[in-house]
DNA sequence: AGCGGGATTTTCT
DNA sequence: GAAAATCCCGCTT
C-alpha cells in the first residue's frame, strides 16, 4: 500500500522527524490545498508537558489511537492546534505541527485567513486556520479526505535542525522540536 | 521594532 | 482559581 504509516508508528521524537518534509492534502469546498511539513514538535506521555502526561481524559482521548490520526485541540479560548498521533505504545504520543509551507492552493488559504506570505501558516494555529481545521477533523484518519497525509523519503540529518521547544513551561529544555534548517515558513528561529 | 495584555476552553490543583 | 503546546493588536520607544 503506497499510503503506509509504518514509518511514523514509532517513538515520537523519531516520528517528528520523519514527518518534516511529508505533504498533507486538504479538501475543502471542492478545492484542493497542498502544503508540506516543515516543523514539528513531539510530545509523549512522559513529558510534563504533553497533553497525555497525566493519562487519558476526554479531551487527549485522540492520542491514544492508532498512528495516523489527527488529534486537533482548541487552546487560550481562540485557536487550534494539530497534531499527527504516532506510536501505538498505548501511552498517547502525538507531533505537533508547528509551521506548513504552501505548495498549491494558497488562494484557497487565503480566504481561510486573511494574511498573506509567511504569515499564512508559520505558527500552530495559523495553519490551523488556514487549512479550516478545527474539531470537526480531530480524530480524522489522515488516510482518507477531505485529510490526507502523505509520506515522503526520510529527510538527511544535515537538512533537519534539532532544537528545544516554543511556548511551554514545562520540559523546556528537552530537545524535541524539529524543523527544516533554512526554510523561511519556520515559526522561530 | 518591541513589549504587554486580552480572548476564552479545558484541565488540573 | 489558574495555567496552558497561541496569536493579534495597540501602545511605547
Amino acid at each position: 500500500m503506497q499510503n503506509d504509516f509504518s514509518a511514523i508508528d514509532t517513538p515520537v521524537a523519531q516520528a517528528a522527524e520523519r514527518l518534516l518534509g511529508c505533504e498533507l492534502i486538504r479538501t475543502v469546498h471542492g478545492s484542493a490545498i497542498r502544503v508540506r511539513i516543515v516543523e514539528t514538535e513531539a510530545y509523549d506521555s512522559t513529558d510534563a508537558a504533553s497533553h497525555s502526561y497525566h493519562g487519558r481524559t476526554a479531551r487527549n482521548d485522540v492520542m491514544f489511537k492508532p498512528a495516523g490520526h489527527l488529534y486537533v485541540y482548541f487552546t487560550y479560548g481562540l485557536h487550534y492546534c494539530c497534531n499527527i498521533v504516532t506510536g501505538n505504545d498505548k501511552s498517547g504520543a502525538a507531533v505537533l505541527i508547528r509551521a506548513v509551507e504552501p505548495l498549491t492552493g494558497e488562494d484557497t488559504m487565503k480566504r481561510f485567513r486573511s494574511k498573506t506570505g509567511l504569515e499564512l501558516c508559520n505558527g500552530p494555529a495559523k495553519l490551523c486556520q488556514a487549512l479550516a481545521i478545527d474539531r470537526q477533523l480531530n480524530g480524522h484518519n489522515l488516510h482518507v479526505t477531505p485529510l490526507k497525509l502523505q509520506l515522503m523519503p526520510t529527510l538527511s540529518s544535515a537538512a533537519i535542525t534539532k532544537t528545544t521547544r516554543v511556548g511551554i513551561k514545562k520540559a523546556q529544555n528537552m530537545p524535541w522540536r524539529f524543523y527544516i534548517t533554512n526554510n523561511p515558513y519556520v515559526s522561530r528561529l
